[in-house]
DNA sequence: CCCGAATGATTACACTTGTAAACATTTGGT
DNA sequence: ACCAAATGTTTACAAGTGTAATCATTCGGG
């Protein structure tokens, strides 16, 4: 509804489901979250009433069901919890939440290069 | 109270402060939060009082007022928010957000190196 | 010694979130 | 054509959060 939804942690399971298979129905996303989370049928719906609320979806009828959409891209959403939590739990500063995450992560060799690859771009730049 | 308090946003506010200062009079959290954030003296007494409750913060009487210290570490609480951070947005992948934060922050170069650093021990690990 | 200022405690209130049940509607299969 | 199953809609309700005002207490200064 505003311009920046607010999405809840609970809200950001429906989404990454969204996100992967859109557009999709109800049950599908059901289908989806039931094993990793524990929770009913109702309750998901709950959430995608919420989300679309929020202007978070969006959807087309599709027979008896809906199809559902996001309405906002992954990219934008994550950059602005990303800011929000950098901003919250770090101060704001990346540096420390970097070395944090760096030390608490494991990482493949690949990844690690990768991540080294992009940190030389970085400085180069 | 319980064994893992949840810190709301406008809370680790409060616990940043907390931290940097301790042991703190609420007097002196008013000073430090007032210049960067909108909330009145009573508002930021309340954020005191929940976190009391919450088990976060403990408090000694000194003379009229309390002096306030945190009951709960800065790290084991830094990492405890961002398991749930990275689980919530990344799907507990720290690859990406490891990238998406490389991608946004700007570091200077010496914090490049040092992370650079950070992983190539990380690596030979 | 008394009072105002400072400090803490209690109360308020709307909105969000987690968690769902109950109710209504639609539709595919028999 | 009718019904059970699926799907969507409405309602519920407690706990947490943001935001604060008001009430109570206490200490320091005159």
């Amino acid at each position: 509804m505003v311009d920046r939804p607010e999405i809840s942690n609970s809200e950001w399971q429906v989404m990454n489901v969204i996100w992967q298979h859109q557009p999709v129905t109800a049950g599908k996303v059901i289908k989806e979250l039931s094993p990793s989370q524990s929770w009913t049928a109702a309750t998901i719906r709950t959430f995608l009433h919420r989300l679309v609320k929020k202007g978070a979806l969006t959807y087309k009828k599709d027979g008896n069901r809906y199809l559902y959409r996001a309405a906002i891209t992954r990219a934008a959403t994550i950059k602005r919890a990303s800011r929000s939590f950098l901003s919250s739990v770090f101060g704001g500063e990346s540096a420390p939440l970097l070395t944090h995450f760096v030390k608490s992560s494991s990482l493949t060799a690949e990844q690690i290069q990768e991540l080294r690859q992009l940190l030389e771009e970085k400085e180069s730049q």
